[in-house]
DNA sequence: GTCAATACTTTGTCTAGACATACTGATGTA
DNA sequence: TACATCAGTATGTCTAGACAAAGTATTGAC
């Protein structure tokens, strides 16, 4: 005979779930799907541990295919908000993912938080750089191109020394539009998609001439970055090697495995 | 009429592409592709610029349906070795991908790389932590945890100062199999599937301390490193509070975008 | 009461095909 | 010659359903 339990408790919630879906928008359906239930985990409506319905049923609720269901599962699996597991079901394990550090410039992030991102353009020529630069941007030796050099200002003060070497041919550099805005921006609007980048992070002493255009005393900590930009056919768009006040920045990164 | 162009040439190889799947192995079909894939392009075989054959095509050479060959490719999309665009096709972007400092452990990574890491256990206690590290570690305050400090040396020299706090109950902490290995390994080995961590990563100067421990001059720029690692279930599996001789380390990572 | 076998639930993988959409290149017109 | 139009090609999205495998809970035997 079926007998409720007497201390009957859902032990983890699960809302029916209902969203509404516009199969006449641009917007695919598995990603509208995918963007409502990140704004559910995102405002708190669905808490760590809430466990979603089974696909089956939630596709069904939704008048989707199960494919396409998961397609929208998937993509938040990938950015880890949520957890499958098979047997058991789907969970969401974390709502305050911070994403930072992606392929985001520096200016476009202080810009974000309210951090008044200036630029003081300190060099822009063309040149013969030295042959490590060369190697790394795949460049025959010899070959001329942009040296850009800039100082990066917050709030008026200085926060990182930036040396950058591009191809020529990709973009027309600018020193009034280098001011205005990031290089990412600038580079964006050139039709160039910025696909993936190496970097490494160290950190080193700073030398008197870095000290003083810093603001810092000398031998302050620096953090040191190099990065290789590459765009979405493999070529390298950016070499990087930059330099940040240790006292007032720091890398912020989130890992997924 | 038909007529060939006079300069005939092959913009980019593409190979007719023939792959040995097995489809009574555990493995499944579509990751049997993406590592056989993945492989040629590692080995040179598929060079950046390789235009793969559409997908209609490929599915049916290889005996696959077009939703399976997708899926094998979008495995690889994700990791930056493959592109596509709609319209003109699939390509190789570019072989040389290292990808490290996902979620991996230090000893693990000097030991690939020959690095013969060796750890020292300067302390190991069941201790109430301060209030933001149990803030960090979503833990009332007051509760107890264990602390973990370390000295990871590398071909015998110092590399790191490691301090990282674990909640009780998860993994037993043994003194000698924390000399023997790392800390990630035995987590997996109790096992916690690490899932995904936030860090932070800054620079600043030595201590005293911290110099005679790394056998550094007093005021020697270190790397810092704060991490917070979850597991799949979005429970906090372990804080840590690093800190790396700026001269003999450094992070390298992968952005993709 | 304990442990092994079994049933059930849920995600993982795979198939076959349809229509939509973005990009390329050829065709045709002014 | 230059430009707009159109056909062709390849990936993007979506549907409907099948079987496999892993994990959980229940059942049954000793």
């Amino acid at each position: 005979m079926f007998r409720f339990p007497v201390h009957e408790v859902a032990p983890v919630t699960h809302s029916p779930l209902s969203i509404d879906l516009d199969r006449s928008s641009p917007v695919p359906l598995y990603f509208q799907v995918a963007q409502e239930l990140e704004r559910r985990i995102m405002s708190g409506e669905m808490p760590a541990g809430t466990r979603l319905e089974n696909e089956l049923v939630l596709a069904e609720r939704l008048g989707l295919s199960r494919p396409t269901l998961r397609q929208a599962i998937e993509y938040l699996v990938d950015r880890g908000m949520l957890v499958r597991k098979r047997g058991v079901g789907t969970q969401v394990i974390r709502p305050r993912v911070r994403r930072p550090v992606e392929l985001s410039s520096l200016y476009d992030d202080l810009a974000r938080v309210g951090e008044e991102p200036r630029t003081r353009v300190l060099r822009l020529a063309v040149e013969v750089p030295p042959d490590p630069v060369a190697a790394q941007m795949e460049l025959p030796p010899g070959t001329e191109v942009y040296v850009l050099e800039r100082l990066r200002l917050a709030k008026d003060e200085p926060l990182a020394l930036m040396r950058n070497h591009l191809p020529l041919g990709l973009v027309e550099l600018d020193e009034g539009e280098l001011s205005a805005q990031g290089l990412y921006r600038l580079l964006r609007a050139a039709g160039v998609t910025l696909k993936m980048a190496s970097q490494s992070i160290g950190a080193r002493n700073a030398t008197p001439t870095e000290a003083e255009a810093l603001d810092e005393p000398p031998g302050a900590p620096l953090l040191t970055m190099e990065r290789v930009v590459y765009d979405d056919t493999g070529r390298v768009v950016e070499v990087g090697s930059h330099v940040y006040r240790a006292s007032r920045y720091s890398f912020e990164l989130t890992l997924t495995g």
